[in-house]
DNA sequence: ATGACTGCAAAATATTTGCATATTC
DNA sequence: GAATATGCAAATATTTTGCAGTCAT
């Protein structure tokens, strides 16, 4: 979790990003959640104090940075983007009913690099579906119905 | 691998839903393929024998087939769902460079169900990102090129 | 001055919804 | 015949692109 400026900008060094006022910004933002933001979060959070700030932009640094392997770009739904600023590697569940994304701490294959079955492995991405521990606690006091004939 | 009607009808009778000729063909599409494609992949492919087949019909059936089990909607790219017809667990390689989604024959987790860390789980995805055995061996004939300051 | 970054608007792409018609059992 | 599935069109959502203006070195 980042909490300054120089901090930030000493992060953007390491990758030879130039360290823009956005940049930092952005950064400071998808690092500072464990919730896994979309676009859309992100700019509703940032938009209050960056008030330029434009979604291209969001776009375009996302991007860059998960080119850099500062953040990751999380592909759990289809249709929209997550983004995870914790720079651990690990894996992720979905909740079917209530759309969390949760870190998971377990190890399988979490930090395999190098070559699987001839490719070159960059990146290892695994998540789980399912309920969640609190829709799961919420079920205990409700009757499931009988899925119908479709 | 699906190659006829009755054997359709069959496996859409186990999940108890109706075997409407629409969702024949598309299950034998979806089924008769290892490359995971994308709706308008399976669009195009079959508009050319089913030639009322709407969109619409296409996201509503996939959807259900999901619901069932009978395949598995697959989010690597973000921005745009893949599908997968090949019924045993397995995970996914997706090459960054040419885009391809290849099946891996790995068995890490990817049968694993029930109970981890407190939340049920029923599905469980992997895949891993780099650059495919094609692509690599392309590569061996040019020069690499250093990366600019950005 | 040059090259890179930003932001607005428009375009392109993907998905969902409303409703009338058609189909299945 | 009742319930469900289909398909067209329109609406919504997401992402990308073109380009002009701005900033940093």
């Amino acid at each position: 979790m980042i909490t300054n400026f120089s901090e930030a900008k000493a992060i953007l060094a390491t990758r030879s990003i130039k360290p823009t006022y956005q940049r930092l910004r952005i950064l400071e933002a998808v690092s500072d959640t464990r919730d896994h933001p979309t676009i859309k979060a992100l700019y509703d959070k940032l938009i209050r104090t960056v008030p330029t700030l434009s979604k291209t932009t969001l776009y375009s640094t996302l991007e860059l940075f998960a080119a850099k392997g500062l953040v990751t770009r999380l592909s759990i739904d289809a249709g929209e983007a997550r983004y995870d600023g914790f720079p651990a590697p690990h894996h992720h569940f979905h909740c079917e009913r209530c759309g969390a994304i949760l870190d998971l701490d377990i190890a399988c294959a979490t930090g395999r690099r190098g070559e699987v079955q001839g490719h070159a492995i960059k990146e290892v991405h695994g998540y789980f579906k399912g309920i969640c521990k609190d829709c799961l606690s919420r079920d205990h006091h409700k009757i499931p119905r009988r899925s119908s004939h479709v």
